[in-house]
DNA sequence: CATGAATGAGGCTTCATTCAT
DNA sequence: AATGAATGAAGCCTCATTCAT
């Protein structure tokens, strides 16, 4: 597949062309002809570098993967507050979702649709919830989170919260200013964590 | 329409049926002649009753909504133990969504699709979220909440968080025990109001 | 049929109500619960008046005929301007069509659609030519036209034409003036016989 | 679209078949399936070529143009006997009527039907007459018929005289010799013009 | 006489995928 | 590699007509 510099050119413009087409008409909605017309090719030449619609949206969101991969929660260095790394990670979190808005609805829609797509958005949820537990053991072997707390139960509920309310915000579509969110699941992750901001 | 009881009946009979169907299959994959075939009887009539699969999907959806409706957060009564309430809350809301799981499933699914939905299941999620916040409003009249939060998206995060765990767990399948979920976001909520656990 | 007031009621209803569905919608497009929603009954009661649609588009045209059987080329009578009398005929031909133009079109669309009706249809042109050939007859008696025409013959193509510019007029819609009508096709119809216009 | 043979090949069947199926059954009663059964090609071939039956339809009625296209009123050439080039032009409306008569009650049956093609019909009607308007202008500048006469309304009331009778006849099916169509058009055409036949 | 729910054959249309050029 | 015409299964929906109440 794309072995030679055409072929690799004509596969870049459909990918390009699925995602925008893609995100204009959602998946169900896209035809074929849409996304060739769009790349200027025919549908035949579509079907020497994808096998299916699922697979060319396969590639759109791979391509689209390290925007989308935002840094979650950071490695928390000695010194650094908590709190500010969390309120970071939360915003870094809202300003990627905005940017990628439409890719993550599809993500959504495509999950509901297809069971292999469903399997692998799960799997994108809990790499992103296993680094983020491990993020909150780190505080807790601290001596700064409450050691009670299940690392990888919290970190799916909290990153859940945040995710949830990105979701709401920007594919449902309830308008709400970004600061605000970023403000509000700050504070609540922090408190349900039991950390204080930093003291002066 | 409907002004009959056979007409009555017949209506109730592809309601019931639409569930079966919508349940086994999904939106998109359920057919008309499906829908008829389990109410036995013709897809004219099913015309007669609904206008679209999409309007068979509202009165599928309305007619679950009071084993949906959950409590919520229940008022909280004087000398009531305000994280047992939540408990309580929560599990409800853990124990409908399971019972009612493909349901929920199939509302992501067809909001994502249809553009009407997506707005009602807006305003569903915000009636809910209504719900809570005034839960919240109350507990901090009672000074037993901190005051700075935002009840509104205070409500909104933490409705989303337990949404999303239970939206995880049923709809895309994670294998995770209701106990767990129940204990983890009851004591999220908790440390996030700022609720001390009820005072031995 | 009909035997009580009550149903020659609701019978005249339903002839009034088919006829203004018709109009608006054509005979084609008109649904039988238009129709009977409009006349406020039910389809069932609709076949206790009628057998079909066709049936009662039927009645229409019979309840319409009066005003429709504009008076032709009138009896001939002595010393009166045969030209004059063409033109009132004419006169009256395009303004009755104008009246019922709606339904002289669904005349011309139930004929190219149903055989039974496209007799009946030509039967009742017929009906008109030879009235009207009677009275080419009777000028030639008189002198007035040439003895050579047929006509039948005659009656059939002047007729034609004054039909045809009417339905050209009212019913596909090109916007010409009656009065310039009415003037070309009496001119024309005297020049055609030979006719001289009534002498000072 | 059709940019290769293979496709004008088999586009140029499916309106091949279209006529012939139109003519057979009329415009109503004609099923996609029968014209693509009639093409040896499939349903989603059809769809290739044609966005509706409609559209096969217009493009039938083009194909079928050239035929149709009968000379109306020809140039009167100097010498030329008008009214022998009326009678000729007459003669070959007819016989060209004859041979497209099931395509001209076709037209008649979508003009009531279709919006769009009602006003084409209407616009088609008035080119044929535009053009004989001229034929009768000229006619008036050689001093042979006189001046008073509108050319257009003239060219309206006579064209539409014979195309009704042939309408009669053809497609509603009265039974009447082209002949004496022709001699009766002809004569009323001139004497109405007021064209004296050719002296000897 | 009136009601209106029930019927069901069958039309139109879509679009992912194939394959001959 | 590219082309684009051809495929055809399958779904949604219409609406004149019937009939039990």
């Amino acid at each position: 597949m794309a072995v030679t510099a055409r072929g690799a050119r004509t596969r870049a413009a459909l990918v390009a062309a699925a995602r925008t087409v893609f995100e204009r008409d959602g998946f169900l909605a896209s035809r074929l002809t849409d996304i060739t017309a769009e790349a200027s090719c025919s549908v035949g030449t579509f079907y020497t570098h994808f096998a299916s619609k699922e697979e060319v949206f396969l590639a759109v969101m791979e391509a689209a993967q390290d925007d989308m991969l935002h840094p979650g929660m950071p490695h928390v260095e000695d010194g650094a507050d908590p709190v500010a790394v969390i309120e970071a990670s939360n915003r870094a979190y809202f300003d990627s979702y905005r940017r990628n808005a439409r890719l993550m609805m599809l993500q959504e829609q495509v999950a509901t649709i297809d069971d292999d797509f469903r399997r692998q958005r799960l799997e994108r949820g809990e790499t992103f919830v296993r680094r983020n537990a491990k993020g909150i053991s780190r505080l807790q072997d601290a001596g700064l989170v409450d050691a009670h707390l299940d690392p990888l139960m919290t970190a799916r509920a909290l990153s859940g919260m945040v995710a949830r309310l990105a979701y709401t915000t920007f594919a449902l579509g309830l308008d709400l200013a970004v600061d605000d969110l970023v403000e509000t699941s700050t504070r609540l992750w922090a408190n349900a964590l039991g950390l204080d901001a930093k003291p002066g």
